[in-house]
DNA sequence: CCAGTATCGACTGTAAACAGTCGACTTATG
DNA sequence: CATAAGTCGACTGTTTACAGTCGATACTGG
């Protein structure tokens, strides 16, 4: 049994509230758990297979991060999105992404930027032989990646809190609609404008990309 | 005892995890628990006189809004902000209150919106007599209204996720620091940009304003 | 029949107890 | 003396039980 590899060496057992958590994340932004339904801790952590405590602390996180909402006595429900909080969220979004591309714009060294977007370009493309939901992965992780590059945690963060109401508006319009702000094309275009250096294209190109996303998923 | 007056009708009992949130969220950010310092449950539980569970459930929230850190095994420590995550917290800020001073020109009707700040620069005015934390706080609450105006419920919990980093970055810095960035004049420059409806002015008030607070906080 | 009161079930909020992991220290062994 | 094994205390993660609030329903009295 000598001779473990690295990665086992690393491994990283997930608490359950952890777990809850991604599940839960999951259930409720792929529309599995329907916007207004009411969540019932004591029937969800029977489902779960967990404490209520447990589950407490993992829906007070996404009740933080927008997709649940309180009501009347502390009950949760699953937030539903109106048009206008669709494009409020992405006008966030849109604030957030133009600050993370001017911010690689004004990186001394892009190379290892561009060579990060780039991969991720190609994750794009090869995803799009495959499902909607696997588009919307990669396309999530390529804007993901762009805000991680810019080496602002508070940034990352503040993104990735943000992430679940975006894939709730992406399933609110339906991923069809959603898909169709991910060509491939439009996505160069980004790394083609922090490629420049220009940190004010970038940010002009971003928030046109947003623009254009938001309507498409409201029309 | 007939005729109950409004505001008792209204009352809200606070449940103990809020008021924990509450009082943590204070005694972090004016540095009473200084940075570093590892919060442990069963101290912490007791000073508070509440059970671990309530605890954990607040201190989760805090995590999450950037005023703690986990260690190993899930140990929470108070963060530390080094000067590099001062300037990112203020370009996050800057991002998003320079989206809230877009849209607010971009509302058709502005009036009360500038009513609003003007109040708020009332408030901000009347502070210069009071104490240190008084300024702060009339200050962040200029910079609140700002984000809540827009009517994007988006943009303004996204900026109070970050208030709290804000004022450890306020706290890092010194009072006195903090306080040179709020002064009225220089708010009064964002309000009257924002009363001309150009955006892009607006836009760029705020960035000059949170470039030079950043400076200030790290000088 | 209607209004007021009582009861009960369905929750959420909270506390107390149990369980597991780790580091520091002590003890045993070669 | 150095190393390995054992023990224990200090935590964090989780579960179980208790407590309170509310709405819906049933009951009672005028």
């Amino acid at each position: 049994m000598a001779g473990l590899t690295a990665p086992l060496l690393g491994l990283e057992k997930k608490s359950l509230r952890e777990q809850a958590l991604s599940a839960l994340r999951t259930a409720i932004t792929s529309g599995e758990l329907e916007p207004g339904r009411h969540l019932v801790e004591t029937e969800l952590s029977e489902m779960l297979q967990i404490s209520r405590g447990t589950l407490r602390e993992a829906l007070r996180q996404l009740e933080q991060e927008g997709l649940l909402s309180a009501g009347p006595r502390g009950r949760l429900s699953v937030r539903h999105l109106d048009e206008k909080e669709i494009r409020d969220i992405y006008a966030v979004r849109a604030a957030l992404e133009s600050l993370a591309a001017r911010s690689l714009c004004e990186l001394p060294d892009r190379q290892h930027v561009t060579e990060s977007l780039h991969k991720a370009i190609d994750a794009m493309t090869a995803a799009t032989t495959g499902t909607l939901e696997e588009r919307i992965e990669s396309d999530l992780e390529f804007h993901r990646t762009l805000c991680r590059l810019t080496g602002n945690e508070t940034l990352l963060h503040s993104w990735e809190s943000l992430e679940g109401s975006i894939r709730m508006s992406i399933m609110f319009a339906g991923l069809e609609k959603g898909v169709s702000n991910m060509s491939v094309d439009r996505h160069k275009d980004i790394v083609g404008a922090i490629d420049t250096g220009d940190a004010t294209l970038a940010r002009k190109t971003i928030l046109e990309h947003m623009d254009t996303a938001a309507a498409n998923l409201v029309a």
